[in-house]
DNA sequence: CTGAAAGCGCTTACAG
DNA sequence: CTGAAAGCGCTTACAG
């Protein structure tokens, strides 16, 4: 390793019989270099085999095309589709990620925003709920975009992509309604907004005249083993439930295994529902209902939010993606 | 959006009455700082808000503190423990993660090597790997540290973090032969390392005097429904097997619960056997029999031989961090 | 359409 | 232990 000095924009210049300001156009803005100039510097890069220091460009220009996206955690997240394509949508308008994770608790929700502060990125996506109103002013205060996703608060720190979690708790109710359950039984991961969609579920379900819910609490991140364990938890309960409303598909997976070797069958003696429409839920058997929330197109607007920013167009501050219950086999 | 102007070396230097230099040595080196001009410095930058400007100090410094991490994705990947445990060690270090997905083919490898050379990374650790002679000699040539993980090449670019997956598949025939199975069928995800421990398996099947096993393909990245497709395609076997090897832990999953809607025990009428001992394998019904390939000591190692880099001191080329295979019920 | 020159905000020999 | 100064490799008004 550590070998010859790499090629600067001095070197292509002098080659190309011209100053590195226009090789600088050429590579960042080539409308404004005359074409035949242009196939000069073309060439020279070739020649030269140049590769451009993106840190001294950020510097200079003050854009640094650093994008951070803070997510709890990766190794099994909900989150994970929408990073996936966000990350694809901007590398495609040469900007990178910076991937921080916050932690399941959002603990590192702020440190990591000081972090990318720090960097100098140009946007800030967000996926946890920031009540820091310190850091909230910092961010405000910066230059950076700050990108809210999954949620939608009435008063972004900047942009908010995302749907409500209130309206899917509500939506809910009345799908479970409709197909003429009873005894809704909810799981709830304990993240502010899983117990956000809970609520909404319940505020709905009684104003529609049914009796309150009964609930049990899980940690995040969610996962298969607690959808066995919640399945056993239910024989606990006074009031057996005809429908369980489950925090995310995996968990609806794991109750739904634990229930067929206890011999109950799904839907038929106790129907099943899970969120956030994984691949799995589509696969699995019986097919899992759940919810659906479309990563690449918050990708996409967030992606775009970005562009028009960068370009000093005007962008609204709240875009609703919406979300879409999916019904299947299993309730 | 975009207010006053950002706090600058220079005017905290000014406030604790030292040069610009002294601060930069104070952030960090600390011990190359006098203690009580320490104080009046830490003082300064607290009355300040002063937040480095990392571009700055990456292009002076010549090091940017930035470590591109590529994998083929991260919706669902046997990746993912390890990129979280990449991230989080790495972070604790000051560095950043600038992750940069290549697809499930592998076909952005290259172009995303490029991009992160541009950037200045410190370091690049791949997970695919990489063939083209010419990225290989450019990276090289560059400055930045390479960590090829998951493998464990003969000649490493520069060094390895990993395991033989050779040796895993040989590992899993004698595992399988010592249980007494007689007719192994192996699910292939078609990626050069799930291959890799495929053939291994049938050499070492073979030469231990078995018939050469039965095997099927299946695409990257795998997935829950293809271990259900997988399992109804065994009836077209001439030979049913008695154990199935599947690529991962999904594969193995959707296998079992189809098999059990089919009405066929695990293991005692077929047994499963899955890859990368996710959290889901301890958790199914039947637990599941996989093999253990602990991400956090890959991300330590890494993590160490960065700082070692970073330090001048010389290090190994090669880093076997070993697999396990635990021994459930599915097997 | 192009160039000379200033400047982005740091780090680091070098000298003391 | 500390400072003056050069320099990291670009971008971008500004002027022509």
């Amino acid at each position: 390793m550590k070998q010859t000095r790499p090629i600067r924009l001095e070197e292509v210049a002098a080659l190309a019989g011209v100053s590195t300001a226009t090789v600088s156009r050429y590579l960042n803005k080539p409308a404004q270099v005359a074409s035949a100039t242009g196939e000069r510097i073309r060439a020279a890069v070739e020649a030269t085999g140049y590769v451009p220091n993106m840190m001294a460009g950020a510097l200079a220009g003050n854009r640094s095309r650093l994008i951070a996206v803070l997510v709890p955690e990766i190794a099994q997240s909900l989150f994970n589709d929408t990073v996936e394509a966000m990350i694809k949508e901007l590398s495609v308008e040469g900007n990178n990620v910076v991937l921080a994770l916050t932690g399941a608790d959002n603990a590192r929700l702020t440190s990591e925003i000081e972090i990318a502060l720090s960097r100098q990125v140009d946007a800030i996506v967000l996926t946890g709920i920031l009540s820091d109103n310190e850091v909230r002013r910092r961010l405000q205060a910066s230059s950076a975009t700050v990108i809210e996703t999954w949620g939608l608060p009435e008063d972004p720190i900047d942009v908010a992509v995302g749907f409500s979690h209130e309206a899917v708790g509500k939506e809910i109710a009345r799908f479970v309604q409709s197909r003429g359950y009873r005894r809704p039984h909810l799981i709830v991961p304990q993240s502010q907004r899983a117990v956000q969609r809970a609520s909404a579920f319940a505020e709905q379900w009684i104003s529609d005249g049914g009796e309150a819910p009964t609930q049990m609490e899980v940690s995040v991140p969610s996962h298969f083993g607690q959808g066995r364990s919640s399945f056993r938890a239910l024989s606990d309960l006074t009031v057996p439930p005809d429908v369980v409303i489950c925090g995310s598909d995996w968990i609806a997976q794991g109750l739904i295994v634990e229930a067929q070797v206890a011999g109950v069958r799904v839907p038929d003696k106790l129907a099943v529902i899970g969120f956030g429409n994984l691949r799995l839920a589509g696969d699995m058997r019986p097919t899992i209902t759940s919810v659906d929330v479309d990563g690449g197109r918050i990708a996409r607007e967030a992606t775009r939010v970005l562009k028009a920013r960068a370009q000093g167009e005007s962008i609204e501050t709240r875009i609703d993606v919406g979300f879409q219950i999916i019904a299947r086999e299993s309730a």
